[in-house]
DNA sequence: GCCAACGTTGGC
DNA sequence: GCCAACGTTGGC
């Protein structure tokens, strides 16, 4: 079992998307770190914080879970999509996503908050120059964001 | 394989 | 909108 920290713009995605949705798909990664830690290192089950990137209170804002194996990205061969890509062939498909079950939506834990809480520092996402979407956390990492969450 | 130019991310 | 950080591209 293992556990990610994964940006959404809430924009795009936000956690209450993803309630209402139920699962969604994690389209749209363009980077060939976080679609390894998707083909390589997730697992059905692993456990997810919902972060909330570019808008105006960035933080985890909910729990989610993996919930399929790795598949292509169709959003790569859609001309109309933003995250096209001319150059991936469909028998070679570049990009690739898992699915994401919604498990709850918490009271956001600010970035801010994050920053100042010292069992937190660790984390890859507060690291400096931080920018993938994906990153793993911790066993310790993921109990004490629950601590923090529970009011605890 | 180097590396400059360029593009993107994302907090502020 | 700014800009630091860093990834990608492409000429050589």
């Amino acid at each position: 079992m293992n556990y990610w920290l994964m940006k959404s713009e809430p924009d795009e995605a936000s956690i209450h998307d993803l309630q209402r949705a139920g699962t969604l798909p994690w389209t749209g990664v363009r980077n060939y770190q976080a679609r390894n830690f998707m083909r390589d290192d997730m697992r059905i089950g692993d456990g997810v914080l919902f972060y909330h990137s570019s808008c105006a209170e960035p933080g985890i804002a909910g729990l989610a879970e993996v919930c399929s194996a790795p598949y292509p990205d169709a959003t790569q061969f859609d001309p109309a999509s933003p995250y096209y890509d001319a150059k991936s062939k469909p028998d070679a498909p570049r990009w690739l996503h898992v699915d994401v079950r919604w498990r709850e939506t918490t009271r956001l834990l600010a970035l801010t908050e994050m920053r100042a809480a010292p069992e937190l520092a660790t984390m890859r996402v507060l690291e400096r120059g931080s920018r993938l979407s994906i990153t793993p956390v911790t066993p310790e990492q993921w109990q004490a964001v629950l601590r923090r969450l529970s009011g605890a």
